[in-house]
DNA sequence: CACAATATATCGACCATCTATATATTTGTC
DNA sequence: GACAAATATATAGATGGTCGATATATTGTG
């Protein structure tokens, strides 16, 4: 593919920084969030979104904080500029791959 | 997720699947095609596919025959009904997986 | 008090894909 | 006729994303 591949099969990380444009999340907090916002199609397991997280924050789109909430320390995530950057480059490679799957599903003859 | 894995990473099967819906194709050709169906968005490399049709014909999605074109032996794959079924279930995987990120990214608010 | 749910985290394994490499034939060009 | 480019198939090694299993600690419920 000479789209971002790494979004083809990790289309996890931009769902990630998609909820983190609504606000400061929670790891927990996004699992959640994320099932309900899909209409319980996606069931994000902890030891992907752990890594994920760590990964995220390392390429510097997102930053980390902790705070108190409901007597327990939370670990915050926020959305940083960078990270919208490259969100909003996912979302258009997403639209261009999304695209070219339909287009070879609609199929029937040749194109070019 | 819950929907099946190894579609969404591995969306190539599905298309390959595809492709040999309107006919029996050799390897080279379905690069060829798929980059022209999808208007120049896909490039599958000859190491992605090669494996990939010897993982179909193992899983008896589609057969393999030896035919002579423009002098040369070509390796012509078919697509077996077993294969034209699991396209059918991938490609409804495929619909929900895109509809369920569609959902995230239009976003916004919180669903129920 | 036990148990489920909440919350974060790491490790080993698996699988899809890529790059690089190998090999052989055909077509086009000088 | 020689050579390069395109055609055609194939494998090996590496990388990277995701999962299941596991660990740990807290909060709410019966």
């Amino acid at each position: 593919m000479n789209i971002d591949k790494s979004l083809l099969s990790g289309s996890n990380g931009m769902l990630i920084l998609k909820l983190l444009e609504d606000g400061d999340k929670y790891g927990y907090q996004m699992i959640e969030e994320l099932e309900k916002r899909s209409d319980h199609t996606f069931d994000m397991k902890a030891g992907t979104l752990y890594p994920l997280l760590h990964a995220l924050e390392e390429k510097g789109w997102i930053t980390a904080y902790d705070a108190m909430a409901a007597g327990r320390t939370r670990r915050y995530y926020q959305l940083t500029k960078e990270g919208k950057d490259a969100l909003r480059e996912k979302e258009e490679s997403w639209d261009r791959y999304a695209k070219a799957v339909r287009l070879v599903l609609k199929g029937g003859a040749s194109f070019g």
